[in-house]
RNA sequence: GCGAAAGUGGCGGAAUUGGCAGACGCACCAGACUUAGGAUCUGGCGGGUAAAACCGUGGGGGUUCGAGUCCCCCCUUUCGCACCA
């Protein structure tokens, strides 16, 4: 353990004691009272007299222990819920456990100790240490989602969602994470690897899964986007991006010869159907269901499209198919172009990808560079149809068609391409559009990027999918008033041979619901961002046991007005309950359409330039810091370090800086208490009384303005740093008995409530100190005067050709005239100006005056 | 390749609108108090100079009385997207 140099525990005894900032013994205090206070944080249930405030920070996996990132989220979320509450809010700050999930199988499997157990475990230790931190949060409203309190309702909201045609079965090529043992979304993987495992590729599988229908709401996911004008641009885009919305057009090319069970036809998905004339060939994807019609007796075309999807595969698993080298092969097919009657050669090739659009193209080289390279390679034809200029313009002197050059689709206009020659792209679309409508062959389109969410986790850690097989009857909902289908203990639990469910005879035999004859349950489980996507609702009302929430009281609290969390959710977790509380909308349970009004992502916590992490052995423990500094030197140092949307990087030193900050503090105030108030005569304060005020107020402003705006609590507690270090230059006046006794009071009083919201024992001990008995959390917030911040004085910069060269002293209400006059009869400005001809006094009033000089 | 954010002392960072660059903290240096200091208090602390001048916000240009801040070009880092037809 490094050796530091400040610790409490090994000062020397004989220090006066009652002067000497100690942690262990205000935190333990304080932390012994508030215990014995379940009220203290909790909401009211609906105070029609006070404005509400919904803040919320992420719900943490019970790994185990808290970590640094976690008690800087906190952090972060707690300052604004005891500011909330010192402006009068109604506040709602709650706290759970997204407690299903694939670590307490590994512990299992290691430790031999039930995921159960070992989930709860670490529930309490973490639960401890967020209290003994100070966190205020509603511990009534506690949510854990591995309780059957909880997933209950992951399962009723099942049943709905399959009532309403939203969670259905399929088939299909899904992710395998072969480390977790279990089946992936689209978006737990990343680069082609596992989003728990970084090192782990995703392999695909063809099993039969359930999915929820998201694409349902990827419309309404996207538009909604526009409004969530309190998420970070990033987030947004992010979005953006996954749900991928694309607008074009589907348009079929009959297939030329003889038909195979895929059909005659070949669709292709096109955003760019003005560009149909410079198409030159057809393209399918290697595994399109069409490829095996037409290689059904060719042995060679066979093995060749085999490669291709070789090729792709293992793209797609390095996480580059965007820059794998196109390669392709002729079908020796043609399929005909429906505008214009051409035959147009159908090739395989290995950048087409079977889960976009339709899985097939037209190939236009002249105006697109992939199909350009393509082209290139395989001598196909090139041919253009858009020139880069306006209808009706001129063509220039030196105009050539040329492929792929670069226009807008108001700048171009049709070449090349029969009845539509002439037309802006713009209305090219339109048209052709139509026209392939109306002719049957063709329809207006738009396709996402944002798939299906498959939910179906082969674990045992998760809640059970409550759904039963018949041999008569198929698929059949468990009934309603059967639920919770109960996860069973004492499971025998291995990465290998799928669910581990599957294993408990007494889990997976039971009779059908229906005919009442021998079925099988369903063993596989949810993803836990199911139980992750609704468990802000709970909050609400986190007790009720006849329904999962209730809507007068969703009324009430939501929209979530601050959210706050790390940016790794911008995907996953944001998505799905986006989706979710549409979803729960649409069944009439709620009215809002969005889950939280304003989201902050914070910045993560380093040390030595690295992500926290075992593996570098750079972590830094929270009881560690507790034990040394005290909760609060370690939840204001969090706040200290770095503004909070930026990247922390821990330094123990900065960490002792703090701690001998909060030092001075109880020490300033522990002395100066007692201080004798004025007898009310006194109606000109001493310079340094009013010194004192006027830092005081500014402070409160700065203070107040980082809560309201930026969230920069770095400044803010560097400006309560001045208004200490200020405090101490006053000393020796107070001692002396010349110091206003009302701005001593004052001024530590309201030192105090500027500490609360950061420091929150050690504001509660000085509070007591200076002997209120109000409770500090729900005092208001101290205000701000503008009067007394004004300075008497204002010291302008004076500067000669942009260069500071003097400083003159001004009164504060001095008007602008003025100061031009005064400035520059001051002797030092005299002296910077001597002989030189004046052109030029600017004054920023209020700042500086500069004087321009030849 | 495309998009976004960032780049300021030895370090973390300040400067919200174009107006005194480096607040606050760390580290370091000096002094005071002390049997002692790894406590506490006071002072110093971008480079440079005896003191000035002068030079300094990734680099280069520009606009302006005045640029860390605005404009143009370039470099580096981080994040996101990347044959999405």
């Amino acid at each position: 353990m490094p050796k530091t140099t400040n610790i409490p525990a090994q000062q020397p005894a004989e220090r006066r004691s009652d002067d000497r900032y100690d942690p262990r013994r205000i935190e333990e205090k304080w932390h012994a009272r508030w215990q014995a206070d379940p009220e203290l944080y909790a909401a009211s249930p609906h105070d029609s007299t006070r404005k509400k405030y919904y803040v919320l920070e992420m719900l943490p996996y019970p790994s185990g222990a808290l970590h640094m990132g976690h008690v800087r989220n906190y952090a972060i979320g707690d300052a604004l819920a005891r500011y909330m509450w010192m402006q009068g809010y109604n506040v709602l700050h709650p706290m759970g456990w997204d407690a299903f999930g694939l670590p307490a199988e590994n512990a299992a499997i290691k430790n031999k100790v039930p995921p159960k157990k070992w989930t709860l475990d670490n529930i309490a230790h973490m639960k401890a240490q967020m209290k003994r931190l100070g966190f205020a949060y509603d511990w009534s409203r506690e949510v854990t989602t591995c309780l059957p309190e909880y997933y209950r309702w992951n399962q009723w909201f099942f049943l709905k969602l399959y009532e309403k045609g939203l969670a259905y079965r399929k088939k299909s090529k899904v992710n395998w994470c072969p480390e977790c043992a279990t089946v992936l979304a689209n978006e737990q993987v990343v680069d082609g690897c596992c989003w728990r495992h970084e090192e782990t590729k995703v392999e695909q599988r063809e099993l039969e899964q359930w999915f929820v229908r998201t694409t349902k709401y990827a419309e309404e996911l996207l538009a909604g986007l526009d409004q969530l004008e309190g998420w970070p641009e990033k987030v947004r885009t992010m979005q953006r991006n996954w749900i991928g919305r694309s607008e074009g057009a589907m348009v079929d090319f009959r297939l030329e010869g003889p038909a195979g069970p895929a059909g005659n036809k070949i669709t292709v998905f096109t955003t760019r159907i003005d560009t149909i004339f410079g198409a030159t060939s057809v393209q399918l994807a290697p595994e399109h269901p069409l490829v095996a019609d037409l290689a059904a007796d060719d042995d060679d075309l066979r093995d060749e499209v085999d490669e291709l999807v070789g090729e792709q595969v293992k793209a797609k698993e390095a996480g580059d198919i965007g820059a794998i080298e196109k390669h392709g092969v002729f079908t020796g097919r043609y399929a005909i172009n429906p505008f214009n009657r051409e035959r147009l050669p159908i090739w395989v090739a290995n950048y087409i990808l079977m889960d976009y659009g339709t899985g097939a193209i037209m190939s236009v080289p002249a105006h697109d560079e992939r199909d350009y390279e393509f082209a290139q390679k395989y001598g196909l034809e090139v041919r253009v149809v858009i020139l880069p200029r306006r209808i009706g313009e001129p063509p220039a002197a030196n105009e050539k068609e040329e492929p792929v050059l670069p226009y807008t689709l108001t700048d171009s206009l049709l070449i090349n391409s029969g009845d539509y020659n002439g037309l802006s792209n713009q209305e090219a679309i339109a048209k052709m559009t139509d026209f392939a409508e109306h002719n049957g062959f063709g329809k207006a389109t738009v396709t996402y990027r944002l798939k299906d969410w498959g939910i179906s986790r082969q674990r045992y850690w998760g809640t059970p999918i409550p759904m039963i097989y018949c041999d008569k009857c198929g698929v059949v909902p468990v009934p309603e008033n059967q639920l919770p289908v109960l996860l069973p203990d004492n499971v025998d639990i291995t990465l290998e041979g799928g669910s581990p469910l599957g294993r408990v005879p007494e889990f997976v035999n039971v009779k059908c619901p229906r005919c009442r004859g021998t079925a099988r349950r369903e063993t596989d489980t949810m993803d836990t961002f199911v139980d992750s996507s609704w468990y802000f609702y709970r909050y609400t009302n986190a007790k009720l046991n006849d329904r999962p929430l209730d809507t007068p009281t969703i009324d009430y609290w939501f929209p979530i007005n601050q959210y706050i969390g790390g940016v790794e959710h911008a995907i996953l977790h944001l998505i799905y309950s986006r989706f979710w509380t549409r979803f729960m909308r649409d069944l009439g349970m709620v009215h809002n359409s969005e889950p939280a009004l304003r989201l902050f992502t914070q910045g993560m916590v380093i040390k030595g330039g690295a992500k926290m992490s075992k593996n570098k052995g750079n972590v830094v423990s929270p009881d560690d810091m507790v034990a040394r500094f005290g909760a609060d030197s370690a939840r204001t140092y969090a706040l200290f370090a770095a503004p909070p949307d930026r990247d922390l990087d821990w330094q123990e030193a900065g960490v002792e800086g703090v701690f001998r900050f909060l030092s001075r503090a109880y020490r300033f105030v522990t002395r100066n208490a007692g201080a004798q108030q004025d007898t009310g005569s006194v109606a000109v304060l001493s310079p340094k009384s009013r010194g004192i005020q006027r830092k005081l107020h500014q402070t409160i402003k700065r203070v107040t303005d980082d809560f309201q705006g930026r969230w920069h609590f770095n400044t803010s507690v560097a400006a309560i740093m001045e208004l200490v270090n200020e405090l101490y230059g006053v000393e020796e006046e107070i001692a002396a008995g010349k110091f206003s006794g009302n701005v001593l009071a004052d001024a530590q009083r309201k030192l105090v409530l500027l500490l609360a919201p950061f420091a929150p024992y050690l504001a509660a001990e000085l509070w007591e100190t200076l002997g209120e008995k109000s409770a500090l959390l729900r005092h208001p917030w101290p205000e701000y005067d503008p009067v007394f911040a004004k300075e008497d004085e204002i010291n302008y910069a004076v500067q000669i050709n942009g260069k500071v060269r003097a400083h003159v002293a001004v009164p504060a209400d001095s008007t602008e005239p003025f100061v031009r006059e005064r400035v520059p009869t001051d002797a030092k400005v005299q002296a910077a100006i001597a002989g030189r001809e004046v052109v030029k006094v600017i004054v920023v009033p209020g700042k500086l005056v500069n004087i321009v000089v030849r």
